[in-house]
DNA sequence: ACCCCCCTTGTAATCGATTACGCCCGGTGC
DNA sequence: GCACCGGGCGTAATCGATTACAAGGGGGGT
C-alpha cells in the first residue's frame, strides 16, 4: 500500500541502507546517491513510518501530558504552551484529561508507558499512587507541573503564589479589610496546601485573625467555590473579603455574590487566582494573583527534554504576580494610605511574563 | 531492558505465539496456558510495546486532532470533548494547534501520517490546501469538524447557527433594535460565511437594511473584535445592537464598550456566540448563540471511527439554542411583545445538549 | 480398533525502518 | 609497485509484537 524505504530503494537503484542514510541526511553516502534517493523518495511520495523507525530507535519523539481539567482555562492555556514548545523541538504531545481521578490519571500512565512515550509530563493528581512508583521505577523521565508530590523525587516546575499572596494580604488590608475569607483546594495538593499556608502566614504577620470558619476547601471546580462562597456568606459575621485559590472557584464566588445581589468591591471584596483574559472584562475587573502559565510550559519541556537527553534535572519555582484592578473596592475611596498612594487602582500592573 | 512477550513466553514455558494470543483474549488457548501466561506476565511487569504491535497491525489507535486555537474556549471544550470520546473508545489523540496558520496546519498533517495515525479530526483553517487533497488522495480516514471546505468531500460535523440567528435578530427587533451590527469571521471559513449570511436573509426577513458599514470582519481573535467595535462606535450613526459571530471577538466587544464606559445592555446591545461558564458571569450576563460542542465532539469521533471502520460516513449538522440573558436590554422595561411576555428575561433557557 | 477432525501449540515470516558489519575500490605513502 | 587505509555501499540482523501455517494429540464416530 504505502511507499517504504525498499521502493525508495529500488527506483533509485540503491540499497535500502543507503536510502535511509541519505534521507535521515548521515554522511557515509555520495552526493550523487543522495540526489537520486531524494528524487525517487520525492517521485513516490515516500512518507517515512516513524512506528517503524520507532520500534528500532526505541524514541517515539513523544510526550505524554496528563493534567486534570482541560476546560479549566489555566490548563488549557498550559496545555497551549506545551504543545507548542513541544512543536519546537520536534516532539508531539499525546494529551490526557485525568479529570482529578486517580483511577484515571493511572490509567493514562500505563497507557504511555505501553505507547513508549520518551517522557512524561503531569500535574499529579493525588499523593499515592503505585502507576506513579511504576514510572519513577522504571526511569521514565518524568517532569511534574504545577503540582508536586512530597512522596516522589520528580522535578517539578510549578509557580510560588507565596509572595504575591503576601502582598495580597497587605493590599487587602490598606483598604480596610480585616475579616477575609479562603476557598483553598484540596489539601492532598501542592498548591491547595501552599497557598493556604502562604495566606496563613501573610494573616499572622498583619496580626489578622483566621478563624476556622473563615478557611473553605473546594475541589478547584466552579460549583466548590460557590458552595464555599453559599457558607461564607450564611456565616453570623460573614467576611468582608474572599480570596479563592483558582479562577474557577473564583468564578463560583462571583456567581453567588451576583445571585444574592452582592455589589463587588463595595460591599464585599474578591480576589482571585489565574488571570483568564475575561477576568479583566468582569464587573468590576478581578484583583487576582496571576502565574506566568506560558513560561512554565516552556520550562516543563525544556527541562523534560533534558531529562530525556542528559538525565538529572532540577526543580524550578516562578514567581506568581498581583495584579491589582476592582474587585477589593480599590475604586471605591480606600483609606490613604502608603500602599495605596503607590498602587493607584487605576493603574493596572504590566503583566511582565513575555507571555501571550 | 523492558519485558517482551519473549521474556514472558520463557518464564510461562510456552512460545510467544500463545503468550499473544493468551494477552489479546484471543480463542485457541487452553485455559492452562492462558492463566500462566497471565501470571508469567503479572511477575515480571510486562507491559505490552505498542509501537511494535502497531508495526504490525497498521493501526495505532491513535487520531490526530488539529484545531486552529487551542486557547479559545470553545476550542478546548471541543478538544476535551474530542478526547474523552476517543478515550472511551480506546483511542488516544495528538493534539495540534495550527494556529490559523496553513502552514502549520499542513504540517502537522505530514507529521500525523507519518505517524500512521488511524484518522484525522479538524478544522480546517482555509481554502486550498495541498496537504489536505494528499489526505483524501491518500484515503486516510477524516472528518472535519466546525467547518468544512467547499473544494473537499470529507464529511463533516458542525453547527448550524442560522435559526438561533434569525430567532436573535427577532428578538432584537421586538427589544426595538433596528440598527444592528455583526461581525463576523474570514469569509475562507465555513462558519464566518453562514452566520453572517443567516443573519443577511434575518434582517431582510425583518425588511431591515444593514448598510456595509454595519458589517464587519474579524479574524475570531479578541483584538480584532475590539477593533470592529472602535469601528462601529466611530461611526456618524453608530449601531444599538452589536452581533459578533464568536466568543473571543464578542470578549473584544465588551471590553471596548467598557472601555469607553457605555452601559451594555441600556445603552447599546451586544449578543455573542458560543457559551464559555463566564458569559453569563459578565455585566450583563451575555445573550447568546450557544453551541452544542460536547456533541459535536463526540459525534465527530463516532464518525471518524465509522470511516475508519466502515469506510463512508454522512455529515452532521447540529443546531444551536439562543440563549437569552441581559445584554441586549432585556431588562430595561422592554416594549410589551408577544416575544419578549413569552420569553421574559429572568427566565434562562434550559441548555438541552445533555452537556456539562 | 481405526480414522478423522478439531483444538491447542509452536515455528517462523512479517511489518518498515535503522544500523552493525564487511566488502570493494581507489588513493596514498613508502 | 605494493600494502594499507578509509570512504561508500550492500547484506542482513534487529526492534517486539501478530499471525499464517503446520504439526501434534486427544476424543468421538463408525
Amino acid at each position: 500500500m504505502a511507499v517504504t524505504v525498499a521502493d525508495v530503494a529500488r527506483r533509485a537503484g540503491v540499497s535500502t541502507a543507503s536510502v535511509s542514510r541519505a534521507l535521515s541526511g548521515a554522511d557515509g553516502v555520495s552526493a550523487a546517491v543522495r540526489e537520486r534517493v531524494v528524487a525517487a523518495a520525492q517521485a513516490l511520495g515516500y512518507r517515512p513510518n516513524t512506528v517503524a523507525r520507532s520500534l528500532r530507535t526505541t524514541r517515539t519523539q513523544t510526550i505524554g501530558l496528563i493534567i486534570p481539567d482541560m476546560v479549566n482555562p489555566f490548563f488549557s492555556e498550559l496545555a497551549w504552551a506545551i504543545e507548542e514548545a513541544a512543536h519546537e523541538h520536534g516532539y508531539s504531545v499525546i494529551l490526557c484529561n485525568a479529570n482529578e481521578e486517580t483511577d484515571r490519571q493511572d490509567g493514562y500512565i500505563e497507557l504511555l508507558l505501553a505507547r513508549r512515550v520518551d517522557g512524561l509530563l503531569l500535574t499529579p493528581v493525588l499523593e499515592e499512587s503505585e502507576a506513579l512508583r511504576a514510572v519513577a521505577r522504571q526511569g521514565v523521565p518524568m517532569v511534574f507541573v504545577d503540582r508536586s508530590l512530597a512522596s516522589m523525587e520528580a522535578p517539578v516546575v510549578r509557580a510560588d503564589g507565596s509572595l504575591a499572596i503576601s502582598q495580597l494580604v497587605d493590599h487587602l488590608v490598606d483598604l480596610g479589610h480585616e475579616r477575609i475569607a479562603v476557598i483553598t483546594g484540596p489539601q492532598a495538593t501542592v498548591t491547595g496546601r501552599e497557598r493556604l499556608a502562604a495566606f496563613r502566614t501573610a494573616m499572622r504577620a498583619r496580626s489578622l485573625d483566621l478563624p476556622d470558619e473563615l478557611v473553605r476547601f473546594g475541589n478547584f471546580q466552579a460549583d466548590s467555590g460557590r458552595r464555599a462562597a453559599v457558607e461564607l456568606l450564611d456565616l453570623d459575621e460573614p467576611p468582608t473579603a474572599v480570596f479563592a485559590i483558582d479562577n474557577l472557584m473564583t468564578l463560583g464566588v462571583f456567581q453567588e455574590m451576583r445571585r444574592r445581589g452582592l455589589r463587588i468591591g463595595s460591599d464585599i471584596a474578591v480576589a482571585g487566582f489565574d488571570d483568564p483574559p475575561w477576568f479583566q472584562l468582569l464587573d468590576p475587573p478581578l484583583t487576582t494573583v496571576s502565574q506566568p502559565v506560558t513560561r512554565m510550559g516552556a520550562l516543563a519541556v525544556d527541562m523534560l527534554l533534558e531529562a530525556i537527553n542528559a538525565g538529572s534535572v532540577e526543580s524550578h519555582l516562578l514567581d506568581c504576580a498581583l495584579v491589582i484592578r476592582e474587585s477589593c473596592g480599590e475604586t471605591a475611596a480606600p483609606r490613604e494610605t502608603f500602599r495605596s498612594r503607590h498602587m493607584p487602582p487605576d493603574e493596572n500592573p504590566v503583566n511582565d511574563y513575555g507571555d501571550d
